[in-house]
DNA sequence: CGTACAGAGTACGCAATCGTACCGGGGGGG
DNA sequence: CCCCCCCGGTACGATTGCGTACTCTGTACG
């Protein structure tokens, strides 16, 4: 697995991992570590951020929720990127929901020593600008994608870049899950999951999907995939992992 | 018409507006004026972004192309915003398309020059993060939006924003534009746009769009509009005019 | 060992939108 | 002045996805 490169060792932190030591030793004092439990909700809509979340595995969903009950994922922050981006953009709030969706641990800071440090204009400023342009790129792609391109498209790309910011082959997922980010009925996902399973490129039973064939639910993802995984190596660097 | 309000004259760029005399001062050499005339392309997919845009007047949509060759609009820039962040974030390119929609004009500043005064850390670099934020909120609700709401509601809520960026009601534009916008078939926009003129909230004829009820555009739009147009008020300050 | 329930399979009619195509009118250019 | 073409109205079947609802089956828990 490429996951052993050199710039990303496995469940760490790619944006604390590429920080100078004494930026980084700076910052320690106001981090500390957490876990990540399936399902937490990280901040609802218009809470007030108090702690940024540089994930070091699993993943974290930002999602979009409406007055009917509804909801759509805008975005995904694995150990690629950070949680919280607004807080040092300006804004203590964002109207979004950040979830957990794989479980996973990472470290967190609070709000206000992060944009103190991001303010000093070294290194960590120019990593989470890079990051956000990034992060822009994805939501950008996502919205486009999800106007025209159909569910099996969708879903794929979905897989793809949940498995990118997973360290196996297998997720605890479930298809009711599945069906609230891409925003559609859990029915809809469940025939979607069962076309790509018969034909070979994953296989699922209760609450667990598991890839089998990458490069096969690459050529049946929408053309977003790319896109998006190439801006991120691009800005981020590429090592193949949560790119 | 509030667009006389003391923080935002007509005509005028936001962002630049707010500068303090010595930051515009010393932007003012690289500042360029320009026109945007309808259809102008700014940037194609993966251009390098030498100059950074701020307008004054006219709107400029920030689309995503597919191969097949459909397409998407992200987002609207109007006189509150800029389009080319993505350079002080920190890539010269973008995989997206800028396309002048409404005409206009504004100002534009080499990518260099707004790089090196980005980074001098002052008022430019917090508006500058701070509209991102914006822009941010705007992207991530267009992703939502565009999977869950329907057509009506959709059409309702872009004419709005683009209305709040544009110096009247009358506004020139066509099915066949919106379309592409709107990422569907022009004659969806035909049938949508001709229940919004049976309720009496729009006029329309070849080529111009008038909007005679706003309140009731409003109704009808997705709870999308207000969302986004209260965190542009919040962020970038409110003056009723292109929030 | 039994039961309760979450997760998944499936089916039905319906609504929205698509892709396409053809038509008519208005207005600018030759 | 006329013609052409851009713009908009309209129609058609096809498709995708929705809302709902009923069923079945692993599996966790008592």
């Amino acid at each position: 697995m490429s996951s052993l490169s050199a710039n990303s060792p496995p469940s760490v932190n790619r944006i604390l991992n590429q920080l100078p030591p004494e930026e980084y030793k700076r910052m320690s004092p106001f981090l500390e570590p957490i876990t990540l439990a399936r399902g937490d909700v990280l901040y609802y809509p218009q809470d007030p951020v108090s702690h940024v979340y540089f994930p070091n595995s699993g993943t974290v969903s930002v999602v979009a929720t409406f007055a009917d009950g509804g909801s759509v994922e805008v975005g995904v922050v694995g150990n690629e990127g950070v949680f919280g981006i607004n807080v040092v953009l300006g804004s203590v709030t964002t109207p979004h929901e950040a979830m957990v969706q794989l479980p996973g641990d990472g470290m967190r800071a609070s709000s206000e020593a992060l944009r103190r440090e991001f303010k000093q204009g070294g290194q960590l400023q120019d990593l989470l600008l890079r990051y956000t342009q990034a992060f822009i790129v994805q939501i950008s792609q996502t919205a486009a994608c999800n106007k025209v391109h159909p569910l099996d498209g969708r879903l794929a790309r979905w897989l793809l870049m949940i498995c990118d910011r997973a360290p196996g082959q297998d997720l605890e997922l479930t298809h009711e899950f599945i069906a609230v980010m891409l925003g559609t009925r859990r029915a809809g996902v469940t025939e979607a999951a069962g076309r790509l399973q018969d034909e070979g490129l994953i296989r699922y039973r209760r609450g667990h999907v598991t890839v089998l064939d990458r490069q096969g639910l690459e050529a049946t993802s929408c053309e977003c995939y790319p896109v998006v995984k190439k801006e991120f190596e691009r800005l981020l660097g590429s090592d193949g992992r949560a790119a």
